[in-house]
DNA sequence: TATTAGCACTCGGTAAGAGTGAGTGCTAAT
DNA sequence: ATTAGCACTCACTCTTACCGAGTGCTAATA
């Protein structure tokens, strides 16, 4: 199943296939591969070995006569035990240093900076999915007044990151009632994680209500409404447009461009690299996603310590040149990093 | 120039050839038109006010064997004196209030929403500009410190609208001195528009260092940042993958999708329109913009009574259908207003 | 005089057929 | 075990022919 018992040999015109293939996205014949120094065989051993990896699932034929593509098996086994991660140059980590290091700009404008500069470093679809606020710590609320039937919610969480919505009320209630409720929550919570919290109100609203205690349950019911996070699908995409570089057909492109319209598919998949470590590759088939057919996906996750916050990745091909854009994708996931401690 | 003095047949053979390609795409040929009902000419005849509309520039040939186009300058006639723009249906109508209608979302996700409506009903790429913060009025402005280091500003415009941002700050303000700040500028600048008030801010600062009171300096500087609102590219894009379905041509997508991606020159244009008032059509080689070529973009802006504050509408091929789309947009931009309005 | 029928002409699009070349699998020789 | 040789496959390209929708122009018609 690993293909990892593949005789020396045999794994070098694996490799070769891929790298070729990604090279010209033209199918490898046997006489190309013949070419290459390192292989010292003739077409026909070539031939020999291409048809037993054609065997075992690692290449396959457009049309008969044609020479072999990998397949996702191929490039899995290839990412997994025959790439060696180029160093990064240079001038790419300065750029990223450059881009994500100095701004001190909002959260926002960082992770959408940083989406376009994946799109424009790997010249794929950059993708960045924002912090997942329920897993973070609170570290302060506050409440502002807007009008009689609103209210204007302010949260901090541990890393900094600030999160704010309006609330409609009923009662009209005043900034100093709001202040006193704001000190309260602060002290009970501050260092929780927001799904705890939100537990914790749920209980205390019951028991409020029981207590038929007026003033009490009002407050129960106003952090409850403060801490309802919506299930936002905060995904930024930038660089859709180097799909049709990758995808000459029309109507891939279209289901391509309409995957990333829908977003939650791919937040979807991003939520399980925020729980991984490191950087992650799907390729093809892995993707459960109809439309990321013929697509991989590189992602790595971005936080604060330990504490992991969202995940940024690109989409292209499953004939992108792994080795060169692994390393961009871990390095901005670190810098982007440092950049949100930093603040 | 206007054509305005177009014969009546001549009229309606033009207007017959711009809905005869709107609904095919295909281009229009004599034959096609004399088989329809209102017009009893044949062939020939129609040969002949064709090759008279194409000499004016209205119409135009793919190659010399083929029936006729309509060329911008067509389009631009048809939408000045040929169309009148559908009634809305019942059903759109009903889509619109019940997306935009109820909810008392943040204006964000009401934007991003509207976005997607537009794209959902007209089939083509919806945009939205957002407002333009500096032109509305300051209701209140709130200052809350997050470390020593930096202070959350939240500010909030007569139409409700919040803005908020972190501001880097050398000194260790206190709360209290923040609240003293907050109560002074609210006082002092409430009502006016955060344009003026910079312009007040900057002579004020001027002011201040000559005078080296230390406290009102930092004050000034201090609310100086705090009204220093970024040129955000705030446009919101949803539908791209409706391009692919216009226009066929991989490298013309490509493009497209390009100038979506870049914002700022489709936004330059919606600036106009949050001038103009009603709905604005813009075709063709009225876009100066290289890449739009081909489309038509119509746009409405939207806002609180006479206080306009952006614009929203869609980009489609220049054959887009706008007697179908112009009421879309019109009534979209209205329910939208009046959102906000009612928040 | 305005309209129309008729006709020669244009030219993109499709289909069929031939030739090319890169590639294969298999067999026999090394 | 490797390789040379060979017959075979098949996408691609090029040519040729043809079709048909459409045109402009001229002469006949109402």
């Amino acid at each position: 199943m690993t293909g990892e018992d593949l005789d020396k040999r045999v794994k070098a015109i694996l490799s070769a296939v891929v790298h070729n293939y990604i090279a010209t996205a033209e199918p490898v014949g046997s006489r190309t591969l013949s070419k290459i120094d390192e292989i010292k065989l003739s077409p026909a051993t070539i031939r020999n070995v291409m048809a037993y990896l054609s065997d075992l699932g690692y290449l396959e034929q457009p049309h008969k006569s044609a020479g072999r593509v990998p397949t996702d098996k191929a490039y899995r086994f290839y990412v997994d035990s025959l790439v060696v991660a180029n160093a990064l140059p240079g001038d790419i980590k300065r750029m990223i240093d450059n881009e994500l290091g100095e701004s001190s700009q909002g959260l926002e404008s960082l992770l959408i900076q940083t989406t376009r500069l994946l799109a424009a470093l790997t010249q794929f679809t950059g993708i960045v999915a924002a912090p997942r606020v329920e897993h973070s710590q609170l570290k302060m609320i506050e409440f502002i007044k807007m009008n009689a039937r609103q209210i204007f919610v302010v949260l901090i969480t541990r890393s900094n990151i600030v999160h704010n919505k309006v609330i409609d009320v009923s009662e009209d209630f005043s900034q100093e009632f709001l202040n006193s409720v704001t000190s309260h929550l602060n002290s009970q919570f501050s260092g929780q994680s927001l799904l705890e919290i939100r537990e914790n109100l749920m209980e205390n609203l019951a028991v409020e209500k029981a207590r038929y205690d007026q003033l009490l349950a009002q407050v129960a019911r106003l952090s409850k409404k403060a801490f309802e996070l919506p299930e936002e699908d905060s995904l930024y995409v930038e660089g859709q447009s180097n799909i049709v570089k990758d995808f000459h057909d029309l109507d891939k492109v279209q289901r391509l461009l309409k995957a990333l319209e829908e977003k939650i598919g791919i937040i979807n998949i991003l939520d399980q690299t925020v729980l991984a470590s490191g950087v992650q590759i799907y390729i093809g088939m892995e993707i459960e996603s109809e439309e990321l057919q013929d697509c991989a996906l590189i992602t790595a996750q971005y936080g604060y310590e330990n504490n992991f916050l969202g995940a940024i990745g690109v989409i292209g091909p499953t004939r992108m040149n792994y080795p060169r854009v692994i390393p961009i994708i871990d390095y901005t996931a670190k810098i982007l990093s440092q950049a949100l401690i930093n603040n």
